[in-house]
DNA sequence: CATGGTTTTTGACCTATATCAAACGCATTT
DNA sequence: AAATGCGTTTGATATAGGTCAAAAACCATG
């Protein structure tokens, strides 16, 4: 909603990073690295709410996400949005708009945030000098086309208890990856807005967390959630 | 379903292939298009049901189609499976086996079809060499997430009709920047397969394109599909 | 700590699409 | 020409999830 331009520059590399294995700086030596943080020093943070970028808007860069958790979401002309991602930290977001250099979707902060700025043209440029880096870019954009393939699977042949855990499962899965605890998370996002990433109406989102927990798989308290029997919400995922 | 070895080696270049306006090629110069003909001299031919890759199989290489029809698709561990694309002439497939040097999904063919390998490794050390292929690549990559997101809002947030619509206007587009009728084509996928990709049931599909065809949208004779009112069509389309 | 606005939950009812079933059409084989 | 088989169409019925509505919980603000 808000549009505040309290964006600070920080001086943090990608080699003290704590999320360099996660992020693009993954399998590269120190004297890369260091050419990775030359390109990668604007910081900006985000205030909850605050546009990262809108569709439409020309496609200059790649983001990051330091800290925090965003959104994208893509607009119909008909004022219909879908969430097309949740994205946390560690993971690049704006790759769709290099098809067209400008950006197909919008990218909002759900808390207050940080991203890491990486100009496009010399990640390209860089990415040809070092084949670590430009597979490493690669991986990320195939990532990004599997990671949308399994939503279309979701999307397309998943009822809605099965969608909810698979979300669950992904959102767990993720947060462990980050050391976190894969059993007991907040949720970032309304239940209106994993209704639109899920294609369902947000009354069955909150009726599909409240079966979950009548059976015993959660507890759920508005946004904070803790997953109960892991096992079990698993074999909801693809159990028919 | 057959697994034949009647794959020929051919010789055409990428220089004179009438596809390189739409494929790799695009914006290469005459010297670089002759480095990229290198690494694409292998091309093979794929009878109708036949796997030009299966999940789970090694990644070596992308792969342009150069004539006929495939589709894509994952399969669920529980047996479902969902049909994440169709593919036409000029249009490169495999980009999601880069993430985990394994395919993910299969790749059929939907008629006898001819297809051009591109190693990928040497397309990566190519593409370090000359920029414009290196952003090509990156564009092609990218405008298959956005084409990902498109489905993922089709599947997410439109109605039986709305979806066919779109992926009629979808052939009818890609056919005619081939330079086929926009108005007239053959579907070369079961209704079936439709529903899989549309998250529809076959006979969901079957009605629809009846209820077109009472509404003099289209002309439908089975795999015959006549466009009779092309706006209407667009209308369709994300109204309401 | 009262207020107003947003988000969530729950209930009652409705509809778009799924499911089940049968007939039909077209192509291939015998 | 009959038989076989797959894909398609159409009808009758069922249901998952949508819609509408109201209450409850939560959050930010003065």
């Amino acid at each position: 909603m808000q549009n505040a331009v309290n964006n600070v520059s920080l001086r943090i590399a990608c080699s003290n990073c704590n999320l360099r294995e996660l992020c693009l700086p993954v399998s590269l030596c120190g004297k890369e690295m260091e050419r990775l943080d030359a390109l990668t020093s604007l910081k900006r943070t985000f205030q909850r709410g605050e546009y990262l970028y809108r569709s439409g808007e020309g496609f200059r860069a790649l983001y990051a996400i330091r800290t925090g958790f965003f959104k994208t979401q893509a607009l119909h002309e008909d004022g219909r949005e879908q969430v097309t991602g949740f994205q946390m930290p560690g993971e690049i977001i704006g790759l769709d708009a290099i098809s067209s250099d400008a950006h197909t979707c919008d990218a909002i902060a759900l808390e207050d945030s940080e991203i890491c700025e990486i100009p496009f043209d010399r990640l390209e440029a860089l990415s040809r000098e070092l084949p670590g880096l430009q597979r490493h870019l690669h991986k990320i954009m195939s990532r990004e086309i599997v990671r949308d393939h399994g939503i279309m699977m979701l999307l397309g042949s998943m009822r809605a208890e099965e969608r909810l855990a698979a979300f669950l499962l992904n959102l767990s899965q993720r947060f462990s990856a980050r050391g976190y605890s894969p059993n007991a998370f907040l949720l970032r996002m309304t239940r209106q807005e994993i209704g639109s990433y899920l294609g369902l109406k947000l009354e069955t989102v909150s009726r599909t967390f409240s079966h979950f927990q009548e059976h015993g798989l959660l507890n759920v308290k508005v946004r904070e959630v803790e997953i109960m029997d892991m096992l079990r919400l698993r074999s909801f995922v693809g159990s028919i």
